[in-house]
Parts: structure tokens; C-alpha cells; sequence
DNA sequence: TGAATAGTGTCTTTCAGACAATATGCC
DNA sequence: GGCATATTGTCTGAAAGACACTATTCA
């Protein structure tokens, strides 16, 4: 039997949810998906798509269920964050939440949205609304995570077209970071990884000089330096 | 109402369980804790030391509650590794488990060891024996996890005494890596991050020259770069 | 006094970080 | 032709990595 609501509005048993911390890069600044809560508690305060895991599905599969109902999109990076697990972190009752970060692409993404019913809207991380439950706690854990991710993995992709520029790639760092790069550092470094295939193609756009369009190499994300502090390579 | 397991042996509702990868480095190996399972599933098989959240205390509550149940240690390292939600990972039914690593040294250990009811014992994470459930999975994940941690961070000094000589140190960061280090290299390594102070003290193991004895400066376990593959520092 | 581990220094190479001028397409 | 962004190279300093000998204690 799955976790259910009683009409009081508590749960009976443990209940698991998934919420989905879905962001994006959208003129130039990182923005989060809120959704708003039609019921109560925290009813009308914005809170992070997600829902209960059924009986019959993975914890996976729940929160590639949550973000699809909010992309439509399939192939998202979506990687498991973190398990919230404090007893009255819900006022109706026990439930356990397991947090996501899910990454896409602004252009994909509205190519492929859908009509709502439930309204939902996209924040910059750096102003954001209060949100319901401890949800701004799940967020600034998903921030962390991409911050140091994006150091050693190629997670910052996810962000960008399947062709992109330098410049655009050098951007998504940028608002991920908080900081100004250098160009030519971070060119260097980019190139010397491997991990770019310039292509033929060229992305013009205005009256200044096109910028040459890359590809990422690799089938998925990965990993980029085994070496440590102590481990030689 | 919480989670409970009917005479079929069958969880009613979402269940969910933590489960504790313990290490530890005795006799110069990595060690792993498990436990033999007296019950079906997999009876007399071993497993990770673990058991079910109870619906008052919080997830992490449990893993400490649980690691205290077998090392009676306070102010253990223990973090959260990840959540594994497969649907049938337990034939009994759902049971979600949340898995956490912890290190402890091995002194302090066996001096607040106290008599079990349920047999456990210490395995070589080399050579482990067919675990229940997925747990070999997790203990996978754990092992990785460490491996990576230990080389941005200060975990690897959960294995040893307050005090420690630097080859002991050493030696704790080539069981988790599983590789030789230069002892030069090392040292300066070690020193040069300044989070270790020297004593008067002087550890003798022989008839060899005794070796100095090390403090940690740091109160807990700390993150030593924040530095990465793009931000200057 | 010798067995056994502790402890130390230098050189080379790699890479991060700072820094500015030229190239090119389009209006 | 000029505007706006794209693209490119060098120098310096810090740290990693390779490498071998001396120091000290105690049996």
C-alpha cells in the first residue's frame, strides 16, 4: 500500500518524494523552475517541482517522471542530490524527500513545453522567491554541488545547444561560477581537454566578426581529472 | 503509522532503511564491518549493519543510531552516500534505503567495542564475502566515493589516532588509494597545507628511530580546495 | 654496530594566472 | 571603413613529480 493523504492532510506511513531542482540558462543568468502550490501547506508560495514516489516505481524513475511532466523533454542530465530526511520538515506529516538537480537547454526546453496546468515559472537563482517546506535549503545544496561539479566534470554542457561557441560555453561558467573568466585561460584549458571538435560552422550574430561552432565529444557527461592532491597521474 | 512487515514477511507502505558502510584500516588493510543476517531474506548471509527509520527520528538520527548500535563510539565521521530506490531491491517489498559511509579508527574502536547478540566481523574490502541484498553495490559507491574525498578533503584522517606519525598518515591514504606514494612528495604535501601540528612526542615501534607524533589543527573535516579546473583562487 | 625506519633537498616539467594585440565578418 | 566580437601567444610563478642520501634510535 502506498503512502497516502488522510482527509486531516497527513501521511500515513513514510512517504517519498522526489523535488527536482530544474535549472537553466536564460538570458544570461541561472534560473530555477517554481511551480505553485495549489494546496495547502505553503498554498500559492512557489516551491520546486516534484511528488511522491509510487509503490511500483524507482526513486529514478519518480523524478524523471516529475521533470518530464515539467520538459516534456527526454535525455535531461538528472543527477541525485541529496536525502532530506528530518521528521517535520512537512507539517502534514513524515516525508522523506530525495532532491534532484536536472540541467537543460532554454531552446530545447521551450521548443518542447507544454501547456500547464498548475503555473509555473522560471526564477533567477540570485532573486529568488520564499519557497515553501525547506526547499530554498534543497536549492542551495544544488547550487553547491554544480559549483564544484563543474570544476571537475562536464556537467556545465548541459546548458548549451548541441553546437555551441567558445563564448557561450565560457558564459554558462561564468553564471554558474559568479566570476569573470579570463578568455584566453579558459580557451586554452577548454581546448587541451580533448573534449571539442570544432566544426565547420559558424554562428553570426550581428554585425561583428561569427564565432566558430563546437561539438563536445563525448557521449555523456564525464569526469575530467582523476588526479587529486596526493594521487600522481 | 509506520512502516511494518506483515506475517508474509511483506512491508506495508514505503519502508525505509539506512544502511552503514563502516571502514576501517586495521593491520595496514581496509576493512569493512558487516553483520550476518539471522532473518530471510538471505539468512546467514552477510550484510551491511543497518535497519529501518522509525517514523520519529530523522534519517540521519537513524544511521548514527544504527553506527552506535555497533561501535557505541560518539562523534564518528558519517556521511550520506546516496539513496538507492530500485522497486525490488528487497524481495520482502519497498524498502527505500539510504546509505551512509563512517570511518573510525580502529584504537578507538575496539576499546568501546561491546558484546552483540547478532555475529559481525571485519572483512578486507578486497576480498569480501557474496553480500545481501545490493549491498555490494553500495559498498562500491562508498569505496569510490572515499577514494575521491580523500583527495579534496581531510576523511583520510577519521582512520587514525589524535596523534599520528606522517607514515602513518601515509599509510592511511595508500590503503584508501590503493597505490604507493613518494615520501617525499607526500610530506611536503601534507606540510605545506598547514593543518598539521607537531608534538613533542615520539612514537617508537622498534629497535628503529621513533618517529614524530602529529595533531590534526582542524576541529572537523574540511574541504582543502576550493580551487578547481576553471576559478583562480 | 647494524638493522630499520625517520627525515630531508634539488631538479625538471607542467600548468595556472596575468596580460594585449590582431583578425574577421557585417553593417 | 568602422564597429563589435573572435581569436591568438608569451611570460612568470607555483606546484607536481621524479629521484637518493643522511639521521637516529634501539636491539
Amino acid at each position: 500500500m502506498p503512502a497516502t493523504s488522510n482527509p486531516n492532510g497527513h501521511f500515513t506511513g513514510h512517504a517519498i518524494a522526489v523535488d527536482v531542482v530544474l535549472l537553466t540558462i536564460l538570458g544570461g543568468t541561472l534560473k530555477l523552475l517554481l511551480v505553485k502550490r495549489e494546496q495547502a501547506p505553503y498554498r500559492g508560495a512557489w516551491a520546486l517541482p516534484g511528488g511522491l514516489v509510487s509503490p511500483e516505481e524507482s526513486v529514478d524513475d519518480a523524478a524523471l517522471r516529475e521533470l518530464q511532466e515539467e520538459t516534456n523533454i527526454g535525455n535531461i542530465y538528472l543527477e541525485q542530490l541529496y536525502t532530506f530526511g528530518e521528521p517535520n520538515r512537512d507539517p502534514r506529516g513524515r516525508v522523506i524527500t530525495v532532491a534532484y538537480y536536472a540541467l537543460v537547454n532554454w531552446q530545447q526546453f521551450q521548443l518542447k513545453a507544454r501547456q500547464r496546468v498548475t503555473e509555473a515559472s522560471w526564477f533567477p537563482v540570485k532573486r529568488l522567491p520564499p519557497l515553501a517546506f525547506d526547499h530554498r535549503r534543497i536549492v542551495d545544496y544544488a547550487l553547491e554541488r554544480l559549483r564544484n561539479k563543474i570544476n571537475y566534470t562536464t556537467v556545465g554542457f548541459q546548458l548549451l545547444s548541441r553546437q555551441f561557441t567558445l563564448t557561450e560555453l565560457q558564459g554558462s561558467y561564468e553564471v554558474i561560477l559568479g566570476q569573470r573568466l579570463d578568455k584566453r585561460n579558459f580557451r586554452r584549458k577548454m581546448l587541451q581537454l580533448g573534449i571539442l571538435k570544432g566544426t565547420r560552422d559558424f554562428k553570426a550574430n550581428g554585425r561583428q566578426r561569427p564565432a566558430r561552432l563546437y561539438t563536445f565529444t563525448e557521449p555523456k557527461v564525464i569526469k575530467l581529472q582523476e588526479k587529486g592532491i596526493i594521487v600522481p597521474y
